[in-house]
DNA sequence: CCTAGTTACGTACACCGTACGGAGTCAGGT
DNA sequence: ACCTGACTCCGTACGGTGTACGTAACTAGG
């Protein structure tokens, strides 16, 4: 009546059992599907990751994995779900701004090692055991911090967003390269010739002054991690004193 | 030598000429590819857009788009500037606060009316003209602020990043539901339940304090509005003095 | 006018997610 | 102890995707 991998019912990845009581004992474990979508993803762009390669990368028929997953987008959430587990956490010191800076710190570090995560974690997908542990550490963290719990979900969301497309914009040269026939230096190229023809023409003074004035671009990879800091510090700071509406 | 639509080179779309000297004059125009591609994207989703179904939108067979379009990644950049140039720019105001706050609220406004764009977004979709026309227009209005131009474009980037994690999170229930065989509620049901019985373990007690404390989820909806502003509003707040580094 | 470069587009290939059905395997109920 | 029903495994197949390639028609520059 409701095999088991076949319902068309809304279902949530993390509700269904690893084992089920009745048939064969299952040759493979959702952890190691993770494992193995997640070692294609950081070697080859989550654009690798299908269901035929991950199956026969650990060994099974294409089909066999729909009996561990059953959509493709629940992949996805194994995936990240199986990264946020090596986040190691540290008893919170009482000082929430240094120590979600830190956390800030802890997430690029983990979506440079796996570059498809600011991609993948856009759209909210739920709460997978690792996720619930991250959460909820935030929010021991950010037990001195006098708002609601309600508002500190809020900032954490905040400061996720913001590493995630901080790191995006980091990492988009670099991944666009990786699916494209020429090499990174050449769209580089191209691009910012492009961009520099534009400038030229005089209709953006402003922006011309933005981007000519300060670094030139050379030294910009090296102040990326000074950036990165000034940046998350600064929205951290906002949330010391009440938000303020005139 | 070089055939226009053939070259394996690293290329720019806007860079390329709209018409070239030589052949026919060509049946279509960039624009109203475009506009097909975000026609099919706002009524069926972003995943319905294929090169196929939009070359037949303007009556053109498949391979022809690939004159116009070279690849897909840059039909994808041809929306993106299509839609931005929707904004409709009043001069600043001299409080650069409350222009780009307000500036925020039509970057929302655009998202919800097209809510693929945040997706889109993610990863730097390079300048095109009227992306270029928007960070002047930012940087008009950012003249009162007294930081370089560099961290001027800083911000701009922040917000925007804030604004489209934002509107992602807002939107992912909808647009999952979209190419879902079964309905929101159902699919916001059976997540819920989960959560539901993973907080009833007691193993989350921050996160189960933090998230049933609050607003119960129904009014959640219509205070969307006031939480967008006030969490930009306090970004925009962190940049009122300088960045503060203890 | 010629011809080179461009437009238009049909065909083809490799790959994708996944519905379906059949065979083998094991636990629970009788 | 056996049967039966649920479950695992997986081959096949379908309708889709992006796009490489080849060919025919067309048009502007020399």
């Amino acid at each position: 009546m409701t095999p088991s991998g076949r319902s068309a019912e809304p279902e949530v990845i993390w509700a269904r059992p690893q084992r089920a009581g009745r048939g064969p004992r299952p040759a493979h474990s959702r952890d190691s599907i993770a494992a193995e979508a997640v070692r294609i993803a950081d070697a080859e762009g989550i654009e690798a990751v299908s269901m035929r390669r991950v199956a026969t990368g650990i060994g099974a028929g294409t089909m066999s994995l729909y009996n561990y997953v059953p959509r493709k987008e629940d992949l996805y959430e194994l995936m990240v779900d199986a990264v946020s587990g090596e986040y190691e956490f540290t008893p919170p010191s009482g000082d929430w701004r240094a120590d979600l800076l830190a956390l800030a710190h802890r997430t690029r570090e983990l979506m440079h090692r796996h570059p498809w995560l600011p991609r993948l974690l856009s759209p909210v997908y739920g709460f997978g055991p690792n996720a619930l542990r991250y959460l909820e550490h935030c929010l021991a963290c950010l037990a001195p911090l006098g708002v609601p719990g309600g508002e500190k979900l809020e900032l954490v969301a905040a400061v996720n967003g913001s590493v995630a497309t901080f790191v995006a914009a980091e990492l988009a040269l670099a991944e666009r390269a990786r699916s494209l026939p020429w090499s990174e230096a050449a769209e580089q190229g191209v691009r910012t010739a492009w961009l520099g023809s534009r400038l030229a023409t005089g209709e953006y003074p402003l922006l011309a002054a933005a981007l000519t004035g300060g670094h030139p671009v050379a030294e910009a990879e090296a102040d990326m991690d000074a950036v990165f800091d000034r940046s998350v510090s600064r929205l951290l700071g906002a949330w010391e004193q009440p938000a303020h509406t005139p």
